[in-house]
DNA sequence: AATTCCAGAGAACAGTTGTTAACTGCATGG
DNA sequence: CCATGCAGTTAACAACTGTTCTCTGGAATT
């Protein structure tokens, strides 16, 4: 159905890309505020010129990392919080999920925690506007649940938020045990899941 | 008590400050790992090489920096959890005390809540100590709590790093409400009340 | 087949960076 | 009062940065 794409788009597609692969492996042992296109350039074996004909700037890579980053993620906030099950088990099942994400995408779990709060402007607000997005997802799937009845909106949504930063957090968390030993992924995975067992309790005695 | 310091002394402390101080100023639009130290002698005024006098490296001061801000920060956590007082009254001055700290020391704020997963390794360990030994004074604070009756000392550490995770996130929200009118700061404080409300809730039903 | 387009190369620009070395002047301790 | 110590200066280094302009080769269009 899609046709064929041109070998001249497919080729910038894949420098682009190449580009942005490069600088998140760059962005392991730096901030993007520090990041340079010849660094980049350089990684992908490209002269540093025809770096803009992909990104007005550094900044400009850095947004469009938001998105695939966080566009990595999307999927498992919805089967963390849609599904079904008891509550006990649909928490190990979110924390575990994290734990695979972390595994899977340790880079853009960085790259995410350390530009939330990151020197760059437009990539803050990038960032910021995409876990909005996702906080207003998961007050709509809450809102399905039996438990959410008779709570307000902005409520709602103060617990997605929640839910959201804690996911983060835990990712982060898992993120920084990794170079540790086993013993100490337990242990952030036991503390992850118990911070959601207090939350969900809270949950369901919000209304006395 | 303190016997006059000497005018030597007394001097480098002063220039030392002013590093520090103009350090803290630059990293409100950048951060650390792309912080120069040139860039930082000339804002203070002196000659580049002096730097070295103080610091072996920017990482260096980023962690003196850390205790710095983190310093200011200690004496409000005690404050937020030690004193009595009804659990809602307690929740709400604990807000109004992030408030206004974070309106006191932004850049300190600012710094740890960038920094904490930032590029430079040593400054991340130097905070993730700092909070931990934060979380360690909250829980024994906690344990004193009537309403922490057979808590385990492992989940008694685990509400003591939600409360301390809350705090930064909070203070960091309303950072970024700052620049924003006062009804999107009345907002952030509305939002971190109710967390704490349901965290709250959650902790007095936990041994059910 | 002839023409246009455009991703990437190459060279050069004015600045910047961290770090070294040898210095100066002044407060300090004997 | 004189000798030492040491915060800060000056000069110079090689290496790096973002950005502009000009050029080239091959795919795309006509």
């Amino acid at each position: 159905m899609s046709h064929t794409l041109g070998i001249r788009q497919a080729q910038k597609q894949k420098t682009r890309q190449a580009l942005l692969d490069a600088a998140l492996g760059l962005l392991e042992e730096q901030s993007l505020s520090s990041l340079g296109l010849r660094e980049v350039t350089r990684a992908v074996g490209i002269a540093p010129t025809a770096f803009y004909r992909h990104f007005r700037s550094t900044a400009d890579l850095g947004v469009e990392l938001v998105e695939a980053a966080l566009g990595s993620l999307h999927p498992m906030i919805e089967s963390t919080v849609s599904d079904a099950g008891d509550s006990d088990e649909r928490i190990t099942r979110a924390v575990d999920l994290i734990a695979r994400h972390v595994d899977a995408y340790p880079a853009h779990v960085r790259f995410i925690a350390r530009e939330r709060h990151g020197g760059v402007q437009p990539v803050r607000e990038a960032i910021r506007r995409q876990l909005a997005r996702f906080a207003e997802e998961v007050k709509v799937a809450l809102a399905e649940h039996p438990e959410s009845a008779g709570w307000s909106d902005e409520d709602l949504l103060m617990l997605a938020g929640l839910y959201v930063d804690q996911m983060l957090m835990t990712a982060s968390q898992f993120l920084e045990a990794q170079e540790g030993g086993a013993e100490e992924r337990d242990r952030v995975a036991r503390m992850a899941t118990q911070r959601l067992r207090l939350i969900s309790i809270g949950r369901h005695h919000w209304k006395d």
